[in-house]
DNA sequence: CGGTTAATTGAACGCATTCAACACGAGTGG
DNA sequence: CCACTCGTGTTGAATGCGTTCAATTAACCG
């Protein structure tokens, strides 16, 4: 058994088919609406999840109040594994959505060990990977920087022309370390350097590729 | 073959017994002077790599010079594990260290498979937690929080009365995503509140843990 | 003891925040 | 169809935190 060096996979956070395959078979199909909570920072991390439908948001929450977005998935990725036996992030949905959860015990009662360890280191990968970009940009961005780093990333893996942004400017500003104002402006300021086009405030296309990859920095 | 599930461990970059032994034997031991590099961003990972004596420090530099520090390692640690084909972040001789090396490949041919899947997979953990609570404190503390985070995060698993900094103004600054004069600021405020005191200032002992762990939010 | 590097302190500046007002769109009901 | 509201996003002005630049002091090492 090989599990560490499967990285030509392009994405990390999805599973490979087997395991999608046994957890669509042991798995239970949950809907969650808008804003609901999907599990509570500190609870006991027993699940593993995918998405369905929708997109599903992770935060952490400080004791004054102040919130971190640590990440947005989209529908094939799992989600809700942890470097430790608790939750270090709450889930909710971002948008209604459609989860497909199964417990890890359930995996491995049912012999399929093997690829529930291979799911999580995967997964675990893609985490560490997607945390250190995320590092880089609340360490040493400015906010004009993340917030085309953000745009950048989006625009990436839609590949199509109109991208949308599922989230709203305070769960952008949550993620980017920022203010909803801030994250306003930014986006203004993009825009009027001719940058990036938006149609509408959810959706939008890049202009100036050259441009917005040079600020993302 | 259980992988995911060891979570008593305290300090997931420390390798097992089993492990080191086998690096022990496998191994070359290397010495660094201060500030020499290990290995650079961007080259493959193919070695693993665990201090002997001395700190080592992991940086990404960005394309205009700012730098960012990922973490520090401390004798016994477990580094230069990646999450993808390529080092993310450089390693360097914080201070003179000595380092055992050892190829993955070579690991793997001498039947050490499962102990390094185990360790990688520990490890990764490590750098998840390690990396997720950097994301905090760099998305949402302020400069005297950020400060006194890593102080507490220091006299923590020192225990002695006495702490130990063995890193300089700048590295701290580029870990917690400040400059060197805040950092200066911000030690110098915490030692007026009388919450810390500085022997030297390398070298302090927590005064009053109550207002720093309040402090570190 | 000088000589060099690292750390601290001061003053001015600037970026992001804060607070407040305004605009826009979607949904509701008259 | 318009008026009204509520949530969300944008814009403006003032404040403040952290940076920048510059000068001073402390620590280290021959």
């Amino acid at each position: 058994m090989t599990l560490a060096f499967s990285f030509d996979d392009a994405d990390d956070a999805a599973p490979t088919k087997a395991l999608t395959d046994i957890m669509d078979r042991l798995g239970v199909r949950m809907s969650f609406a808008k804003d609901e909570e999907i599990y509570a920072q500190e609870d006991e991390a027993e699940m593993i999840y995918r998405v369905v439908s929708g997109v599903v948001r992770t935060t952490c929450l400080l004791s004054d109040g102040r919130r971190q977005v640590g990440a947005f998935y989209s529908p094939g990725q799992l989600f809700g594994v942890e470097p430790g036996p608790e939750h270090r992030f709450g889930a909710e949905g971002l948008t209604d959505c459609v989860v497909q959860v199964v417990k890890r015990s359930a995996l491995r009662a049912h012999g399929a060990e093997h690829e529930l360890d291979e799911a999580i280191l995967a997964a675990t990968f893609g985490e560490l990977r997607r945390a250190q970009d995320h590092l880089l940009l609340l360490g040493r961005k400015s906010a004009c920087e993340r917030v085309a780093s953000f745009l950048m990333a989006r625009a990436e893996d839609h590949e199509s022309e109109d991208v949308d942004l599922p989230m709203g400017r305070q769960d952008m500003a949550d993620y980017l370390g920022l203010t909803i104002e801030t994250v306003s402006r930014m986006l203004t300021q993009l825009q009027s350097a001719k940058i990036v086009r938006f149609t509408s405030c959810r959706h939008f296309h890049v202009a100036d590729w050259r441009a917005l990859e040079r600020l993302a920095a």
